[in-house]
DNA sequence: CTATTAGTTGGTTATTTTACCAAATAGCAA
DNA sequence: TTGCTATTTGGTAAAATAACCAACTAATAG
């Protein structure tokens, strides 16, 4: 595999995680996660979605390592499992204010 | 409008930034662009697709308010506006490397 | 003027993502 | 066991993205 293949398989990584939170209902998710552990009730009502819908956002997100579940009972306790979102977030906005229209 | 609505419509301003770099040509630009500014064939043969597909990719990033252009000549050189892609990608990192699989 | 070069835009097709509903699974209680 | 609740999974249809080629525009050279 050449040098370049490596910046390649990398963009891919990092494109996975992106991914994960390049949409409206994931960020709000990631938002309320950030907070405070949420089951996907709690979540569904925020968003605004069918919970099947929210259960296939979550699984996005757990599959791109932004979040963990945890079982309790019947409930899935999900939660943000990194602690940069802030920043992130933080970067994001300061790019959307500078954004035409 | 409710306080709800405040959020829906910050995350969807957050989701077309994130959109924007949420592709993995789209990322090898901003890394490239990170470093200097750069004319769009420079860019397509780093990323090796078509120029035409390089120019929209550089298209969508514009219009997140990620990178300008300049023209000289017949050239377009393009440059990353804003200096905290290093943090955001850092980030990223830190969670692709916890994601499974 | 014509030719050439750099980039953008329009059109088309293929792929990916998303949403909802319905059905399945899992835990708990009666 | 049966029933109830929380969540996930499968299916399908609609919408959004992405790639390429062809055509177009803009700047410059001759």
């Amino acid at each position: 595999m050449k040098v370049e293949g490596v910046n390649r398989k990398r963009s891919e990584d990092r494109s996975k995680v992106i991914k994960a939170l390049a949409h409206p209902s994931r960020i709000l998710l990631a938002e309320a996660l950030s907070e405070k552990e949420c089951c996907v009730q709690d979540l569904t009502e925020l968003v605004g979605s069918d919970i099947s819908t929210v259960s296939k956002h979550l699984a996005v997100m757990k599959n791109a390592g932004l979040v963990v579940a945890r079982k309790e009972g019947l409930r899935q306790y999900y939660r943000i499992c990194c602690g940069c979102l802030t920043d992130f977030f933080g970067c994001v906005d300061q790019i959307a204010e500078s954004a035409p229209d």
